[in-house]
DNA sequence: CAATCATGTTGTAATCATTACAACCTTATG
DNA sequence: CATAAGGTTGTAATGATTACAACATGATTG
């Protein structure tokens, strides 16, 4: 599915959301950044088209989204959360130099996984931390 | 290397560390318990021995470790840090149901990533959430 | 041994992300 | 309209983490 092409409205319907404009405003986000925006992020562009929202309704929805899988959030700051409109499993790759947050295509063997442990999985988190391919060429 | 048998103040020198009291006993608590405790989980359990001890000694020490690489910083929850000694690298998993946190042995290729994007990796970090095989039992 | 300096520890206060909660507003339904 | 359910807002509380300054400790030098 194209994020670029969805209907937002509907979607949110399909998941069981009702869609109100803050909610669509905040989805629409994603649609327009392919980001991985924290509360705060989110919040700051849209206050200056939507003077009243609040914060709180960034939080509650960002929640909302969440516990009906429509994002996820990803735990690679050690102080604030980033969320992620993943239309399929990925993981994520953090330079520690310039800060960016970038998409990898990765994926590892659950069902091996499972069969070892016996556990049974919901999510799978992947995320890796070093130098971007700029910042290397920068400062050898 | 075994955890076991490791001399903490030896070890602590061989990482530049000095060995003062409170760090030894911080390091010592990761070689009792194979945990991954949080910084309260620490100090709840050493104050009672230490009862000087200080929150903000477990925060300075527990950082000190992460920077000189003894202790890994687990983010898997969502409001708080957890710590790990990790003798090589692996994943967690997470159980929604009874709160455990397990190791599992797992690693994905890291070479093929830093090809594929040009990135100098770090650190990798892997975790899965989901049903562990106890609670998978007691509820169908 | 005493003096001195660097380093480690402690407690309090500040910071900042997140959540709780109550009042208010909007929408759907009869 | 009238009413109820649900959505939004603002403020206040919570809780993890950090900043900072005072104090304690341990090593070094004369």
């Amino acid at each position: 599915m194209q994020r670029q092409t969805i209907d937002i409205p509907k979607y949110l319907s399909e998941h069981g959301i009702k869609a109100s404009y803050q909610r669509i405003r905040i989805l629409k986000y994603f649609q327009e950044h392919l980001s991985h925006p924290t509360v705060n992020d989110i919040y700051q562009e849209l206050v200056t088209e939507i003077p009243t929202l609040s914060k709180t309704t960034v939080y509650n929805t960002l929640n909302l989204f969440v516990d009906n899988n429509i994002l996820d959030v990803i735990l690679i700051e050690e102080n604030e959360a980033r969320y992620d409109w993943s239309m399929k499993t990925h993981g994520h790759f953090k330079c520690i130099r310039c800060g960016d947050l970038y998409d990898i295509s990765v994926d590892i063997n659950t069902e091996a996984i499972e069969n070892a442990y016996g556990f049974h999985t919901k999510e799978q988190h992947i995320y890796i931390k070093g130098v971007c391919k700029n910042c290397a060429k920068t400062e050898h």
